[in-house]
DNA sequence: AGCACGCCGACT
DNA sequence: GTCGGCGTGCTC
């Protein structure tokens, strides 16, 4: 037989397929060594035939398998080929997806104990005569045995002494074996609530179970979503079936974890990055083998090695997390319909805030609409109050906070409650100037401004991660006049400090949750105090259970709406409607002041009253008068390179066949331009982009087009990149 | 990706 | 004369 074999190297010189001689044994999906020029490489069996194209005597012969188990069903197969013609990936990359890291090269090994074994061979009073009559220990311990019994090694020899058990061991009476053990993440478990379900709720779950579609749930705040996909996983699960269920990012939402563990104990597998190699292996293994049924995780665990697949979820579908922008680039709800179709089971896609796309989709019947309109404890949603702060200026008022934020702020915590600062900017001030000369602090490797960070005295930048000492005077002029640009996390915490010096003021962001436990950690402390402030990024907004908070304040909502992307208006309004919602879950009512330089703005208009159909309506007609997704799609080109003039170069040169393809297709191309990306450097290497926006209905075919055009023009010296309809354009 | 093969500069 | 620089090319 011969092995059609995908090498595990990630080079495109290397990915395609090579024939090996099969052993005896050699099955399709199996994981093998294999020699390749002259080492030895592991690498994926995707197929088994009988003859090769190529001569025998140049087929080398698989040395061994790696596994004692298939590892690419299937399922998995197909999907590795929808994936490459979908989103233009190598064979490997798409391969990789599907094991746990740390399993290639060897990196993990199954985890074995030692464990005895009793094995009572004579009745115990027999076995009695065998020890000596003053071994106490050694009598205890028979005396304790059950036969066929396994007990932990540890265990009895903290009871009764290692000499006892090693006696006994010599004798027979134990016998020494290995027990896989399965490495477990922790996970605090609370106790298991029965709701009652809303009629709404019932309804959804009939109509999500009914048929194997693709279902949008639209669930405003609180509408209990969550006890919908338990429900639909309970059922699936009962029927013999597995579920896969996808949060954001699931290192942020331990609530969820605690909830699922109650309710479904060891059956849940969670699979995040958060998670140890070795972890993260017997997770993935316990799915495999059918010990769980139940798989959370974040994007990557759309990939899970479930077998008989029954539901997908994923929850908070808008999610950017979703889409992932590198390397195997591949956006999880396509995965996840593949699945779905795969398995003939159905898929929800659950939001309060569902992204335009999704919506529109439901709208045009792809997907099942659901909807929840109601919430579960009947409670009002917070009222939004617009504050414009162009007219705080005009009164006088120059400070980061409204007087309105500022009066609310301080009844807040006269009243002994919680508040929320939502800041969509970390460190202390987004760029330093000096006010004499006008010099801005930029990073040597990035044509990016610094961020002063006053917390570690630094000045970080954003883009490459590089550290900088803080300046205390102008490096080019020697002034001491610097001045801040716009505020970040730290600062508004420095300024609440500064205004409530008794009361505690708490930072979320990435830059102080970078180790494991800092978010529960931060969580605790500003759940165990009253009055307290957190003040934090987007990180605040998603998922967590604030019950005694009362007041949300948004420091500055417009700065992710100046985005230069077609779906920054979509991101406002989902972030908006996510930070209100933490306020007032539980008994106490809340509120919610928005600060803006744009009040009149339509998105705070339609987030003001939490109208998402409208805003969805406004923003679909913008969307399509304007040509922009989902009426068309946009490609973007980038091309990078520590020589400038290489990167242009190429560029030009990519160009220049793209302008004939848009010549040729002249109606289908609404946009087609090269240009200097956004950040002209990052990293040391100068960034050159090609932007092009097409039609929807040949968009599939131009972006393959665009593919070749692209991979006639590598260059080893060079980075270049392909992304369609992009979120992030710097 | 890696490693061999292969053709030009500064050294015992 | 040789050791070694890393440019090009191949791996079933």
């Amino acid at each position: 037989m011969i092995a059609e074999v995908i090498i595990d190297i990630a080079h495109s010189e290397v990915d395609k397929v090579f024939d090996y001689v099969a052993l005896p044994d050699t099955k399709k999906g199996q994981r093998v060594l294999v020699p390749f020029g002259n080492r030895n490489i592991e690498g994926y069996v995707i197929n088994l035939k009988d003859k090769s194209e190529l001569e025998n005597e140049k087929l080398k012969t698989i040395i061994k398998p790696l596994d004692n188990f298939i590892i690419l069903t299937d399922e998995l197969l197909k999907l590795s080929e929808y994936m490459q013609q979908k989103n233009h990936l190598k064979k490997v990359d798409t391969l990789r997806l599907f094991l746990p890291s740390g399993m290639r090269k060897g990196k993990v090994k199954e985890l074995l104990k030692t464990v005895y074994v009793a094995n009572l061979f004579k009745p115990k009073d027999e076995l009695m005569l065998l020890v000596r009559k003053n071994a106490i220990q050694q009598i205890n311990l028979i005396e304790f045995l059950e036969n066929e019994k396994v007990y932990k090694s540890s265990d009895l020899i903290q009871k009764f002494g290692a000499t006892a058990v090693n006696k006994l061991a010599n004798l027979g009476i134990l016998k020494k074996s290995n027990l896989k053990i399965y490495r477990k993440p922790q996970s605090n478990i609370k106790e298991d609530k029965k709701v009652i379900l809303t009629d709404e709720q019932n309804f959804a779950i009939k109509e999500i179970l009914c048929e194997p579609k693709i279902n949008l749930l639209f669930g405003v705040t609180g509408s209990g979503k969550t006890e919908v996909y338990m429900h639909c996983i309970d059922s699936v699960v009962k029927s013999g079936k597995s579920a896969i269920m996808l949060v954001p990012e699931i290192s942020l939402t331990p609530q969820i974890l605690s909830v699922f563990k109650a309710r479904f104990g060891d059956n849940v597998a969670i699979l995040h990055s958060g998670l140890s190699v070795g972890e993260r292996f017997d997770e993935w293994q316990r799915i495999r083998n059918g010990d769980a049924q139940i798989v959370i995780g974040a994007r990557s665990a759309i990939f899970a090695p479930v077998t008989n697949l029954g539901l997908i979820i994923i929850d908070e579908e808008h999610d950017s997390s979703y889409k992932s922008e590198s390397n195997p680039r591949f956006f999880t709800h396509n995965v996840a319909k593949f699945r779905g179709e795969y398995n003939k089971c159905p898929v929800v896609l659950g939001s309060a805030t569902p992204s335009i796309d999704s919506f529109w989709r439901a709208k045009n019947k792809e997907y099942k609409l659901i909807e929840l309109t109601k919430r579960a404890n009947n409670k009002q949603m917070p009222q939004i109050q617009i504050i414009d702060m162009c007219s705080e200026i005009s009164f006088g008022n120059t400070g980061m906070f409204s007087r309105q934020l500022l009066s609310d702020l301080k009844e807040c915590i006269e009243h002994k409650n919680q508040a929320i600062i939502f800041v969509n900017r970390r460190g202390f001030s987004s760029y330093i100037i000096c006010r004499e000369c006008g010099y801005i602090a930029k990073c040597e490797d990035c044509d990016a401004s610094l961020v002063y960070h006053k917390e570690e005295s630094e000045l970080k930048c954003h883009f490459c991660g590089k550290r900088y000492k803080a300046l205390t005077k102008c490096p080019n002029c020697g002034s001491e006049y610097i001045r801040m640009g716009a505020v970040g996390t730290e600062r508004v915490v420095e300024e609440l400090k500064r205004i409530f010096p008794n009361v505690k003021i708490l930072r979320m962001d990435v830059d102080n949750t970078r180790s494991k436990n800092a978010h529960s950690k931060i969580l605790e402390e500003f759940s165990s105090n009253a009055p307290s402030v957190l003040v934090g990024t987007q990180i605040i907004a998603k998922g967590h259970d604030f019950p005694n908070v009362t007041l949300v304040g948004i420091v500055d909502a417009d700065m992710s709406l100046h985005f230069s992307d077609f779906r920054s208006v979509e991101r406002t309004f989902q972030l908006v409607t996510q930070v209100a919602g933490r306020a007032g879950r539980a008994d106490k009512f809340g509120k919610v002041v928005l600060q803006t330089y744009c009040p009149k703005h339509y998105v705070y208009k339609y987030a003001a009253n939490y109208d998402y159909k409208s805003f969805f309506e406004k923003e679909i007609n913008l969307r399509e008068t304007t040509k922009f997704p989902p009426f068309a799609k946009i490609v973007r080109i980038l091309i990078s390179s520590e020589d400038e003039n290489l990167a242009k170069n190429i560029g030009s040169k990519i160009y220049l066949p793209i302008c004939q393809l848009e010549e040729k297709n002249k109606s289908d191309f609404l946009f087609c331009r090269a240009m200097k990306s956004p950040v002209a450097k990052i990293q040391r290497k100068f960034r050159f982009q090609i932007l092009m926006r097409f039609k929807q209905s040949v968009a599939d075919m131009l972006t393959d087009e665009i593919y070749k055009i692209v991979q006639k023009n590598t260059n080893p010296k060079a980075n270049i990149f392909i992304e369609d309809n992009p979120s992030n354009l710097s």
